[in-house]
DNA sequence: TAGCATCATTGAATCGATTCATTTCGATTC
DNA sequence: GAATCGAAATGAATCGATTCAATGATGCTA
């Protein structure tokens, strides 16, 4: 039953104290080697099953584990092809620092705390959470380093984001090269109160994610420049599914059908878009350009191959990562850059 | 500096007793209301930051958590679109079960071993890992519940696999409907020595990997049926990406140019083979006929769409983690059915 | 009013290691 | 031969909770 066999069994058994035992396993250059082996093979031989984890936690004060918490539900997570490539920046430094990664997943916020109080982890990595709420509190209480990505959640011990404003921009001013002049801005959630559509000046201007904040500042920037009334750009408000933009964008070109250029914030959005209108007989990038961000791998087999702001999702992850094992306090955020992918989606006027 | 205030502590500031305080956290319902509450503000007030996480575990033997597994580096599994709907699968179980997700990572085996040493979990799910293995090893060492996918790994408490038999039957079978007779068949790495290229005949009679050995007898059986000399076939190992298998069949069919049907143990792989079929010329489904195995979500939009026997991977893993989490000893393994999903790189003969 | 449940609380034992100040012992130096 | 040193081993304290048998208080019944 429950006669697990303990350290202490094993020093009992082979006539050593049960520091040395311990250091036999943990520390072996402080023990002689004979003596050590001896050790090692009296505890094979009662089936000591090596040192107990939790103990040595409790110990230690070690977890040895990174957690990773996503908002919502885990599946979205999982199906966000940007969410992956993160994972696997997160995964790659954490193999590389020999840590675990704990994925803290529950169905809703009020599970999502107590997975947060239940996780045996050294530090948080904390994505795309817009901040005043409670899930984001409780990882505050734990009082462990707490790295924001894509988020600029107070409290945070390190901030790594994307340069949205800059890249927002530089899509923007692509589009108006290519001669579109009737904006549509297809955002991702401005709120986690699970709200779409369009969007009004209101909404616009009670953004609480970052992303979205910085992205659409950056679009409106360039279009004022351009002297485009922001008031003329259709904003729409998506759910960050291609299915579901589908719908929406088929709408809006039912309603505003002279509209020449889609900034989308996501590529999975744009795919979504580029979906719609190839259904709905619109020429991309003759009658309607497109441009998403993020530059995943599909948008390289879309038809027509999608236009992009691209961003290394893989090493914000890993970067992500990196600081919050390491711990310290990094008061400037993390900028990463983004670079102007142009497929065939948005089009150069011809330069002859 | 390590004063963090201790259950003791409040226990003594509420003057109770350290057992009621802890009840006040952990059951609520034992404690009076008006002392817990009375309890809870003084907590707050010393700024108790709730039960220690790591000594909770030591003392209850619960780690609130599920190991989960991969193969060689973690890289991979987070770029393999099988993988990722398990992990999906996985998260959804864990999410419904309060437990939190802990990927084992690391660079090589040595790693491996020590991680599966540190990691505090309940349970621990096992992709794709064949046996006589040290990090399989390790695992079973920890004498906790082990569930296998996709593998027939000794010891396991319960094993979840595809009906890879009859998976791969089925494919041979529509493909030999479709007019098919010189075949070739693209495996998966049958071993983890990372050898590749054409399989002889020894090479397939010691295949480590059961999803490899299964698939193949699947295979060759309805080949056999029909008439077709397994030395006849020709076989491929190949790694599954698409990139990698490129290559390979382009070699594959400068060397063989009479091969009309091709059998490939993923849609990764079969993707590859499209790639590869359309750069050189071939034309798919007139001259050469191509199936998958898996059902992955690119297979619907390539050119020409991918046929394939379908699996449900998201519903396997979260069998897998369900049987994990109970615990059980299960010694039947769970067979998963499969459904020919039949699109335009086969194509039936003319009914009229 | 004794007897008996029921509910709330206590307090010491326990989970299984690691740590570190101290002791032991043999070798080296003066 | 005493003093010094370093390496190896010791053993008690510690990490911070949860558990459970025992105790106390309260209400109810006969």
């Amino acid at each position: 039953m429950g006669n697990r066999v303990r350290l202490v069994d094993v020093a009992r058994a082979a006539g050593v104290s049960q520091g040395t035992a311990s250091n036999a396993f943990g520390k072996p250059h402080l023990v002689r080697d004979e003596l050590r082996e001896k050790i090692l093979a009296v505890a094979a031989e009662m089936g000591y099953r090596g040192p107990h984890v939790m103990a040595r936690m409790l110990r230690t004060g070690k977890a040895g584990a990174l957690g990773v918490v996503f908002p919502d539900n885990l599946e979205y997570a999982f199906s966000d092809p940007v969410a992956i490539e993160l994972l696997r920046g997160v995964g790659r430094e954490c193999a590389r620092q020999s840590v675990n990664m704990m994925i803290i997943s529950a169905e809703n916020h009020e599970q999502a705390v107590a997975a947060v109080n239940n996780a045996a982890v050294d530090a948080f990595l904390v994505h795309c959470y817009s901040d005043n709420n409670d899930v984001i509190a409780a990882i505050r209480r734990r009082n462990l380093p707490m790295v924001g990505i894509d988020t600029d959640i107070a409290g945070a011990t390190a901030t790594v984001v994307l340069d949205d404003f800059e890249g927002a921009a530089s899509a923007a001013r692509h589009l108006l090269e290519c001669g579109a002049r009737k904006f549509a801005i297809l955002s991702l959630q401005a709120d986690e109160d699970g709200q779409f559509g369009l969007m009004d000046a209101r909404r616009r201007g009670a953004v609480s994610h970052r992303v979205v904040r910085e992205r659409l500042a950056g679009y409106h920037a360039v279009l004022k420049d351009a002297g485009i009334d922001v008031a003329d750009i259709v904003h729409v408000e998506c759910e960050n599914l291609s299915e579901h933009v589908r719908g929406q964008v088929t709408d809006l070109m039912a309603q505003f059908p002279d509209i020449d250029g889609i900034l989308a914030m996501s590529d999975v959005i744009a795919i979504g878009a580029l979906e719609a209108l190839a259904k709905t007989g619109h020429d991309v990038p003759g009658q309607v350009r497109v441009m998403g961000i993020d530059g995943v791998a599909r948008g390289a087999r879309t038809t027509p191959p999608l236009s992009t702001v691209a961003q290394n999702s893989v090493e914000k992850g890993r970067i992500a990562a990196e600081l919050a094992l390491a711990g310290d306090n990094v008061s400037e955020p993390v900028l990463l850059k983004t670079r102007l992918l142009v497929r065939a989606s948005s089009r150069l006027p011809d330069i002859s």
